[in-house]
DNA sequence: CTTACCATCGAACGCTTGTTCGAACCCCAT
DNA sequence: ATGGGGTTCGAACAAGCGTTCGATGGTAAG
């Protein structure tokens, strides 16, 4: 399986993404475990046994969605990134392509964000490499933006993670209908996001002192026994 | 059921407790959907049909999870802000104890994150009314914070769900032996959330011009068709 | 010791699942 | 028209699922 699509797409081609699209939208409404292969030939119109002519197993089937999804949202992020110095900018690229891509693919997004450890093995491992590659760069901006702005108290990783919460949580609550669209998303989420790490801690701080701190339980179990 | 355990216990009481422990471990490690009855049993060293003496359904099960869950965390959080006139103070209390009752019941916050799709019908609604309560506690903060401070630029619901995000988010990477521990994660999220929401976007706005705004294709399907 | 109730279990039921197989179909090149 | 490879399908399989039922064990009160 290659990474990219043949612009001159075959019969097959053709087919094939209609079952990749078809599959991530029943996926993304009721999930892939509760999702049957018969559901799936319903709504794509094809009989069960026909389907195994373009995937081995279920698992794959989940496997070329979330891979091809991961290749084209790095491709076109390291083509954005490209030429670019400033690693701000670079991140406030990084943002927008990803919540571009999110809000423009909520389906596929939806199954590659939920459906992470649905998937096992050496397709899981696959899918893992890109994904570490990609948080690698975010995380790798974020760094050197810390660097060069001297942020303190903000640990890189929480921060990353953070950012990727922001993000991927996207698919709980966003409605194109009823939102922002994805320019402003992208300037709220960027603006969050930035202001919140190089945002000077100490100005807001002290007015935060409650006067009881360390009053949390350490609540060790939810029920306690 | 209550939403609150009796302080005293029976037997019945701790076996359920247990049942729903051993549960919430095994829906947090390999999914509700993947999970049977008889991997319960195993685990909690019941028989199969033991179990179904302690609920009368599968979802039932889910549901005792995510109710009892939700019902704790809503209540300690109320307890926790009560007679605190500061918004701000308030969302700080309420992002602490969301993410120490996390850390510290990671299964069980897990199952109620990522299952919440998994339930349905009234049980469903009986959690959801439950969730929207939260959210909507946390959002009037949020609102009340940029009322005050007059905060301009960022959209309230994009704002809280960003939040959630950023705090939701953390079964997928957090690991309490090597991340920073609860307090401290505690504080850098309220850092990069208050700054973030606060902080002056003006400021750095200016600098992230690129030059090519509007440069994103409208990526309308992942697979061009 | 007997009664009654709470708790537990082995075994089975009906159903759905992912996957396979061999036969049939379609369509284009000869 | 005919051959053949690329597609499609009905039917079946074994395995696993959630749930039920009637019977059994344990235990505390009469």
């Amino acid at each position: 399986m290659t990474n990219t699509m043949p612009a001159e797409q075959s019969r097959y081609d053709q087919k094939l993404v209609h079952i990749l699209k078809t599959s991530a939208a029943i996926f993304a409404e009721k999930g892939y475990h509760s999702t049957s292969i018969r559901d799936i030939a319903r709504d794509a119109k094809m009989s069960l046994a026909g389907l195994y002519y373009y995937f081995d197993s279920k698992e794959e089937l989940l496997y070329l969605i979330q891979d091809y999804c991961f290749g084209t949202i790095i491709e076109e992020c390291r083509k954005l990134l490209e030429g670019i110095d400033d690693p701000a900018v670079q991140l406030k690229l990084l943002i927008e392509n990803h919540l571009n891509f999110f809000v423009n693919n909520m389906n596929e997004m939806k199954v590659l964000s939920h459906e992470a450890n649905s998937i096992s093995g050496d397709l899981f491992k696959k899918v893992n490499a890109r994904k570490r590659q990609y948080v690698d760069l975010a995380m790798s901006l974020i760094a050197e933006i810390g660097r060069r702005r001297r942020v303190e108290g903000v640990d890189v990783r929480v921060a990353t993670f953070s950012l990727f919460g922001m993000m991927n949580w996207i698919y709980n609550w966003y409605n194109p209908r009823k939102d922002l669209d994805v320019a402003a998303l992208s300037q709220n989420m960027t603006r969050l996001f930035l202001s919140g790490f190089l945002g000077d801690g100490a100005k807001h701080e002290h007015s935060l002192e409650t006067g009881r701190e360390g009053h949390l339980d350490r609540t060790v179990s939810v029920w306690q026994q």
